[in-house]
DNA sequence: CTGTGTCAATACGGTAGCGTATGGGCTCGT
DNA sequence: ACGAGCCCATACGCTACCGTATTGACACAG
């Protein structure tokens, strides 16, 4: 019987290992919550392990700061990717698909990461590109059903203040019938 | 010369001057930031004082919690009061101070505490409590403008994840004219 | 079988922070 | 002037981390 302590039956750890294990306590714990020793300690090793795979801890970050970022820029051209005509749709979809209901593991990821970068220049610089490849996804749908520049960055700039500051509060304290109201809300920023 | 290292003049310091050095550092730091030897040190005076005045260090983040809910809740009472009629500039006025420009010491204290918020539930709770009465303010103008409960639920909704939400993001990065760009937005959200 | 490379355990020194214990100095009432 | 309370300094033990150094287990090539 291999010792595990946590889960895995002890095959040879990579990178990738210890970068996700980060993301995860960086979403449960905050920037601040992810440690080399408890991430050891949860991944069944100890810190001889992690300093065989990073250089130190400002390796791990970095590596985690471009997985993530990677990872949500191909995201948002997947999701945004549509047939000429289904831009209405497509927008209706991203605000559903980033909304804080779905993807619970997500958001968190996504405000661990932003208040992260409110302190680390670096942090700062990944969440400023993905917003930027977000932002002209989006205002390129607004764009192709017909509005103005000016317009389509107004409702792109809603559009995601929305959804992050949403992500931000307890929405179904206030409101009972919050599917209605999230009907409502997305026809204010779709138009 | 009476010995200060840090401003005061060794004035015998009261449990408010931690509460606010407390939020201070929270605003820069985060939540995890806020230690007590370091406070100490920034006060000029040693842990020896924080221990006088407080049992520990959850006693000071409770009262750091209180502080700023009384603060708060009274805030947007004050800001939402207004003549019958006026009801729609106070909404602009409402969105116009709670928008990133102007009052970045408070948003960066707003942004901290739901970070906070999202690990502690004596934070979450005081957040909830927060957001309520400010939904209750917005509700109320929106209904006294002649909306339905419905309608006015879902704008104040959208006022607030677009406030909270767009200090996540660094708008100025995407839009060259930003003041233009939050005339429309603030138009879509007020109607 | 031996050597080499991969991955991890152990042990160590160092810093930062929490909370406690204890001993001041200072002011003020009497 | 002298005890009482207020406010703070100092010293201590403890834990949680970081990063380094060293050693060990294991696989696989030759």
């Amino acid at each position: 019987m291999p010792r595990a302590e946590a889960s895995a039956p002890r095959a040879a750890l990579d990178r990738e290992a210890w970068i996700e294990a980060a993301i995860g306590t960086l979403a449960e714990h905050g920037i601040a919550g992810v440690r080399v020793e408890s991430l050891a300690k949860s991944l069944g090793v100890t810190k001889g392990s992690f300093y065989w795979h990073f250089r130190d801890r400002p390796e791990l970050l970095a590596a985690v700061l471009d997985f993530w970022k990677q990872g949500r820029i191909s995201d948002i051209i997947r999701q945004t990717r549509c047939d000429p005509g289904q831009e209405r749709e497509q927008l209706d979809h991203i605000l559903a698909v980033y909304s804080a209901s779905r993807n619970r593991k997500g958001i968190r990821i996504e405000l661990a990461i932003r208040d992260w970068a409110r302190r680390d220049p670096r942090a700062a610089a990944v969440v400023e590109e993905v917003d930027g490849a977000r932002f002209d996804c989006a205002r390129r749908l607004f764009v192709a059903r017909g509005m103005s520049d000016q317009e389509a960055a107004a409702r792109s700039i809603l559009l995601y203040a929305y959804v992050f500051g949403q992500s931000l509060m307890d929405c179904d304290r206030f409101e009972a019938d919050l599917p209605l109201a999230r009907r409502d809300i997305f026809a204010l920023i779709n138009g």
